[in-house]
DNA sequence: CAAATAGTGTCTTTCAGACAATATTGT
DNA sequence: ACAATATTGTCTGAAAGACACTATTTG
């Protein structure tokens, strides 16, 4: 290969698909537009690759300046790439999207590129409000999400450092959709080899026996899997 | 975002790792290099995406130039983005990388961009062999190989139209580096609904009863797993 | 005590793995 | 008949799903 004019440059951004589970829904963080094109839709958070900036980082940084939320030690791993010629309508444009979990506790503030920064649940994601293709990379990353969910401890990214087995089952429920056998879940988590980590403390959620706190374990891949 | 000098355009490539199992063992298609910068080294099939081109097309016209293979109906899918930036001297390159799968009949020939064109034997790619990070986009789509045997129907991909079960086997073993149970192979991958298709017809391998030959089958995910 | 939530036990079915047994071919 | 490969059957253990039951708290 060679560095010609045959061969045009193109621009390189990264979107962040981020997600949290609160109020009962998976939500995506969003930001509204403030220039054309697209001014006043909602859009992930992203922006360019700055020149001896490596992607992942670029993505980190973009998700700090338009939302003030600092991922840190928060799961982010490569989504995919989108470069459809078409689009964006002002020039070539590949975008190398990334997927962030976070848990609820995070809160946004807009930053200096984006007039709003919130928390969307995933349903109210109707065809046409989101701008670009947007639409297809946040499918896609709650599609990877919910398959992930079965052979990896991604569900811990969702919780706090300290959660129950019923918060974890929450998040199951809530990104797949339907409800879980507490019993069941109870049994299997707990006998999945380093997926979570008892502590000596329990948590009281009002009326009722308190649950036991737990930590995330070591493991990377769950044996067995939390089949869907 | 804006388009504007602070965002200096980036050169995107697309790199393409195709496997395929022959003679015993996983191959990976790979083209000599003619230019520097490391001339005479192997390195993935791959090249510049074109203006109006899609990523998905870039990467299989860039096959058929510099191999000759025409992916046709054969399995393509995106890999991952690769954008470190030292990762290329001359420039800040992001590369998109597919990984296909071909069957063991596919042979390639020398194009005009590359000087050679070969199959080679996974295990021979050492350290330091292949041209820029292409060695790290390898091992990465042999890892998504393995990982895509167990819940989804790509060995498949590796077999010709028609194959008996121990093809189907054989695929497995030595992707996966293992001896398979071949009784037990047989009755969960026929059980496996919509994996293999029976045919009428049989092959015979010489000595031995003859195998029934079997078609792939609509399934996108396998019920149960094919677990390794 | 009743209600609510957490956690354990039991039973049935499915499936993986080890391995025996049968089927069908070439030599 | 014998060797080789394909295919089916049998047994055991792991794990999933349904659901009964026990445990521990608040009102």
């Amino acid at each position: 290969m060679s560095f010609t004019s045959e061969h045009p440059p193109v621009y390189v951004t990264v979107d962040v698909v981020v997600l949290t589970v609160r109020a009962g829904s998976l939500q995506a963080l969003l930001v509204r537009r403030g220039e054309e094109p697209h001014q006043g839709r909602l859009a992930l958070p992203g922006g360019f690759v700055r020149p001896a900036e490596d992607l992942e980082s670029a993505a980190s940084r973009e998700l700090w300046e338009e939302t003030g939320l600092d991922l840190g030690p928060a799961h982010l791993e490569q989504l995919g790439s989108y470069g459809r010629p078409d689009r964006d309508p002002r020039a070539r444009t590949v975008s190398v999207a990334y997927l962030a979990i976070l848990p609820t506790s995070a809160e946004p503030t807009p930053g200096t590129d984006a007039a709003e920064a919130l928390w969307l649940p995933t349903e109210q994601v109707t065809p046409g409000r989101l701008a670009f293709d947007h639409e297809a990379i946040l499918s896609d990353g709650i599609e990877r999400t919910r398959a992930k969910l079965e052979y990896s401890p991604l569900a811990t990214a969702f919780c706090g450092d300290e959660f129950t087995i019923a918060d974890l089952r929450q998040v199951y429920e809530i990104i797949w959709g339907r409800e879980l056998d507490a019993s069941n879940f109870h049994r299997k988590v707990s006998g999945t080899n380093g997926f979570i980590v008892p502590t000596e403390r329990t948590r009281s959620q009002g009326r009722g026996r308190p649950a036991q706190l737990f930590t995330r374990g070591a493991a990377v891949q769950l044996h067995p899997a939390i089949l869907r």
